[in-house]
DNA sequence: AAGTGGTCTAGACCACTAT
DNA sequence: TAGTGGTCTAGACCACTTC
C-alpha cells in the first residue's frame, strides 16, 4: 500500500478512522497545523489530503473554523464513480449473478464506429450479459470495447468485472468518463432479455469511458428494470 | 471580476480561451513552466488553476506530457453542478415557463421533519411549481426549505431563480448536495399537474441541500416525465 | 488576539515521456 | 538528455471566526 506518497497514506489513515468511526461525524479534525506536526509533513501536504477528502465527500472545510467530518452514512456517495453495475446498485446485501448472452469481435457499423470514435469495420468487443438482482433479470448490459487496446476477453472475465481485468491485468488506467440518464421505451430485446413485468419502459445508462491518455475505449449501455434504477450524487458547488 | 485571486483569473481566462475555441480542443496547453513565466506567478499559482480546468473537465494532465484540452462538445458537462431545474434540461433553445402552483410556509410533519432533519412542526418554506417546455407541462417541483435561513419567499422570486435570489440577494452560500434519480409510478398529482400522455412514470430526483456550515435547508422532489428526462455526468476515476 | 483555512512564493527532487 | 507533471518543503501574508 504505502507508495511513498505522504498525503495519500494520510488521507487513506483519515479515510479509515471516518468510516471506522473513530472519528465521529459532525467532528472537526484537527486543524492543519495540528496534523503537520502529527504526521511531521509540510502544510502542502496536509492540504492535498484534505482536499481528497473534501472532493470525494467526507469532510467539508470551513474558512476560519476547520474541518468538518461529513455523515457518510447520510451522504452515500457513489462507490466508485466511474463503474455502471456496482456504482449503480447500493444493494450490498442482494444476490447478484451476471449471465454473459454474447461475447464477439464484430467489426463496427455506422452507429459504432460513431459512438467510439473509430473507422467504419474496424474491430471492437461486443459483450451483452444481464445481471440477475436476487434471482431476477433486471439489467442488460450492452458493452463495446475498441478492440486496440483489448486483445483479448473471454466469458470468465465478463461473469466477474471486466474493469478489474482491464485494469489489474492489462493496466489499462481509466481517467474519466461521460454518463448520460435518459428513459426509453423498452425494446423487443429488453423484454427478451429482462423480467419487466409490466414495465413499458427502462432507464438507459449511456456511458464513453476513456484512458489516462484521452483515448475513448469503450461505449456502453446499461439498460435497467425502472423499479430497480437508484442513482445517487454527490455534487459540490463550483467555484465562480 | 478580479478578485485579486491570481488562480481564479488565470482558471477564467483560460476557459474562455477554450469555449470561444482560441484554445483548440486535442491541442495541448503551454506546460506548466510556461505558464508561470506568461502570468508571473509561482508554479503552485498555475497548478491552482489547472486543477480546476481539469476537475471541471476541460482539460486531461497527463504525467511528462502535458495539459490537453477535452472536447467540451463532446463532454458537454453538466452546466452548474446542483440547480435542478438548469441543470437537468439542456434543452437551451426551449421555451420555458415556471408556474408557481403553491407557495406557503408550513408546519413540518414527520415526513418533512425527517427530510429536512428539524423538530416537528418547525416552520418550512413549501414551494410547488410547474415547469413548462415548450408549452408542455413537463417537470412538477415540489421543494422545501428551512424557513430558518431563508425568511422571505415571493410568487415572484419563484417564477425566476429561487437559487439566484438565496445567493445573490441573501448571500446564502450553497455548497453540495446529495442527489437521487429513481422512477417511480405516478402518483394522482403529477397526472393533475402535467402532461403526462400514456406515462405512468415519472422521474424523481430527490435533493438534500447543504449550505456552506453544513446545515442542510432544503429538500426537493423534482418530477419528470420520462421521455424528457435527461441527466449528464461528468466522473473522474477516483485516486486510490 | 489567537487560531483557522485560503492564497502565494521559491525553491527541490521525483517519475514519466519524448528524442 | 531535456522537458513534463507529481510530490514535498519552509516559509509568508491574508480573511475569517472565536474569544
Amino acid at each position: 500500500m504505502d507508495k511513498n506518497k505522504k498525503y495519500l497514506n494520510i488521507y487513506s489513515e483519515l479515510i479509515n478512522g471516518i468510516e471506522n468511526n473513530k472519528i465521529k461525524a459532525n467532528t472537526k479534525l484537527p486543524s492543519e497545523n495540528e496534523l503537520m506536526k502529527k504526521y511531521n509533513v509540510s502544510r502542502a501536504t496536509i492540504r492535498n489530503a484534505l482536499e481528497l477528502l473534501e472532493r470525494n465527500g467526507y469532510i467539508q472545510k470551513i474558512k476560519g473554523k476547520g474541518s468538518f467530518v461529513l455523515d457518510i452514512n447520510k451522504l452515500k456517495l457513489p462507490v466508485s464513480g466511474l463503474t455502471s453495475f456496482k456504482e449503480l446498485n447500493s444493494c450490498m446485501n442482494a444476490k447478484v449473478k451476471t449471465i454473459v448472452k454474447e461475447l464477439d469481435v464484430v467489426q463496427a457499423d455506422d452507429y459504432l464506429a460513431n459512438r467510439l470514435e473509430i473507422p467504419y469495420n474496424q474491430d471492437v468487443w461486443k459483450v451483452i450479459r444481464v445481471r440477475e438482482i436476487n434471482d431476477k433479470r433486471i439489467i442488460l448490459d450492452k458493452d463495446y470495447f475498441n478492440r486496440k487496446y483489448v486483445d483479448l476477453l473471454t466469458k470468465e472475465i465478463c461473469e466477474n468485472s471486466i474493469y478489474e481485468y482491464l485494469e489489474n491485468q492489462l493496466g489499462l488506467k481509466i481517467s474519466f468518463a461521460k454518463k448520460e440518464i435518459t428513459v426509453k421505451k423498452a425494446t423487443q430485446e429488453d423484454k427478451e432479455y429482462l423480467e419487466l413485468e409490466d414495465y413499458e419502459m427502462v432507464v438507459v445508462v449511456r456511458s464513453y469511458v476513456y484512458l489516462e491518455d484521452i483515448s475513448l475505449f469503450q461505449y456502453g449501455e446499461s439498460r435497467h428494470r425502472p423499479d430497480k434504477f437508484k442513482f445517487v450524487d454527490f455534487a459540490r458547488r463550483n467555484k465562480m
